[in-house]
DNA sequence: CTGTTAGCGCCTTCAA
DNA sequence: TTGAAGGCGCTAACAG
């Protein structure tokens, strides 16, 4: 007979429904509130009365009711994460930091996804602030859209909150992103120094639009305290072909539709030109695609005939022949440290915004060559 | 001087906090009741005080607790979703499927990683039901551990459970899986027309052991109301070559470690065989990269001295040379299932647990050829 | 249509 | 050490 047996009876009736703090604690025989100090052990409690509790809470299959501590508390231990696509490599990556870094913590996570929507990305931020969240990480999309934006507002009502992958140019805010100014530079560099000259980015700032690349706009760019990974990566490629005394041909860079049927426009654009280029750095995943695509498609063979470096790295660049020059980028560490300095901030660090810098790492495999002839 | 001018002071002084129904409602001189049927909108109040309410909120930045609101309704309006690893593009898709219809119909999403572990697994229902979800999307790692299981108990305590890509044998909760067997048939069966007689399966069961396949040990895994990815691939594999009147030969079935490291070991192994197989079945993305870099590695080309069938797709797989034959699995139309079959029955929808078989779609693409003379 | 009165389950003074 | 009482912000019956 199991000690518990006696109890059998009532165990069964309170079984399917969720037994609440009051109930371990008739049946312990005790106050609600020394039950409460047992199970959220805090105060102190007779050896006696935790024994009578715990195991009253035990026969009972007690569970504390979160919501209602957190109600109390005004402290959910929940963490609000706000991203474009979460079947997008990157950012899953960098979930599983969050989520990783956030249990290992104490804290859960909740997910939100925009597809890089503002309007979405503000009802998103308002669902989390509605949910109590304690602070959020997001990888905001666009400018504050609406006047009184929600990141904002959020920030104002005291929840800390963490920018991954991008910055908003007003946005006090501490962030963490990859440095892919260094990234593109080096990955430019490699190819400079093997001897290219005419190199191609896929895909550049989309807002260079038709316009020539003059000093003074690249100079916004320089200057702005908008971080995206998309103009980090152009500066570096400028920065590299500046430093090698190369001209920077707006021709070869794509400013254009940002996705695969863009790239795949482009590129079989810029081939079909007098002088195409004789490598591609392509910036993102989609446009390492699409540059495969093209390239194969056009009956060039890698690295031959064109040299290319990608960025996201993956297992299948590795198996690819010939195997694929990448820049692998940390994003699971991204998370971490997201996640890390948000909780940081939620126990009341203070001090400046500041914004952390990941090194990603360039994997020299097999698809740069010399340029032909 | 826009219309909120008026009330700028107090605006600024309660700005810094969350508002709260009872501000909106002092604000607005109305009881908190009215204020609450308005921005709960149910029950009637009359178009005056709607104004006055809706105004007293915006002017205050309000936006309602749903803390405080759950804890009253009893409902959160939040899914839980278990996964072993949200960085693997296969969970990655079916929690983005799974976060957008929720999100249509009102839900919010919390996730939990498991790395397949039992005991995290059980850690993580018990903290979905602490934070009071509705309703829970699994991939269930294993048996049921402890013999309180938490998912049992999650069951018991009223909250709907959905199984997704598996089935656990006792556990009486509705599924949504891919139809592995058909899908793993389909892709033998091609094999096996191009006119293959050996064909490697990478990766099979690991349960199969070291022991020799007989027909009582496959009546095991026919039989069983468990349902794993793994196993039945396995089945739909050794139908096909059991319809083609082909033997299985249980050395070039994979049973040891499921891992990269697991694959390359077995493939080398395989190859190194006098009767090495003149086809590969890869059930995995794991398995599909390690079978590529072996193959690769022995110097056999694909598909003249190798055809190769992957699962899990992917963009790399049709830029690769040759493009991979691959099985396309609709992860993300599984995660919405999932929800939505949630959805419904915490919505009060009756009725027995039913699995739902997903079919995915075999893409033919350059990776098979007939067997080399 | 409106305000009053109770809770939801927990934490937290405050006396005892 | 322990119990009683009040409150977190909201919804929900209940009168008026």
């Amino acid at each position: 007979m199991r000690p518990s047996a006696q109890y059998t009876e009532s165990v069964t009736t309170v079984d399917t429904a969720k037994p609440t703090l009051s109930e371990v604690a008739r049946r312990a025989g005790v106050g609600r509130s020394s039950a409460a100090r047992v199970l959220g052990n805090y105060g102190s409690v007779s050896a006696h009365t935790r024994e009578r509790v715990l195991a009253a809470a035990r026969e009972l299959g007690y569970e504390t009711n979160e919501l209602a501590r957190s109600m109390s508390t005004g402290v959910t231990m929940t963490l609000g994460v706000v991203v474009a696509d979460i079947a997008n490599p990157f950012f899953a990556g960098v979930l599983r930091g969050i989520a990783d870094a956030a249990r290992e913590a104490g804290y859960g996570t909740v997910l939100v996804n925009t597809d890089e929507d503002e309007a979405r990305e503000d009802e998103a931020v308002r669902l989390l602030m509605g949910k109590q969240v304690d602070g959020i990480v997001i990888a905001p999309a666009g400018g504050a859209a609406a006047d009184p934006n929600p990141l904002r507002t959020a920030q104002l009502r005291g929840v800390p909150i963490v920018q991954i992958d991008r910055t908003l140019a007003g946005l006090e805010a501490d962030a963490v992103v990859m440095d892919n100014r260094h990234a593109a530079r080096d990955a430019t560099e490699l190819l400079i120094a093997a001897g290219h000259r005419r190199i191609a980015l896929v895909w550049g700032p989309a807002r260079l639009g038709r316009q020539t690349v003059t000093p003074s706009s690249l100079e916004r760019w320089a200057t702005t305290t908008e971080l995206t990974s998309v103009g980090e990566r152009f500066l570096g490629y400028r920065a590299a072909l500046d430093a090698a005394d190369l001209e920077l041909d707006p021709a070869i860079v794509m400013t254009g539709e940002q996705s695969i049927a863009g790239v795949r426009a482009f590129v079989r654009t810029v081939l079909a030109t007098p002088r195409p280029p004789t490598a591609f750095i392509a910036t993102e995943l989609d446009a390492v695609i699409g540059v495969l695509e093209e390239v194969h498609a056009a009956g060039l063979r890698v690295p031959a005939d064109m040299s290319i470096v990608g960025f996201d790295d993956s297992p299948w660049a590795s198996v690819f022949d010939p195997p694929i020059t990448t820049v692998r980028q940390p994003v699971q560490r991204l998370g971490e440290h997201a996640a890390r300095r948000l909780i940081e901030r939620i126990s009341g660090a203070g001090g400046e915004p500041f914004v952390d810098h990941l090194a990603s790492e360039l994997i020299d495999r097999g698809s740069i060559a010399a340029p032909r002839g």
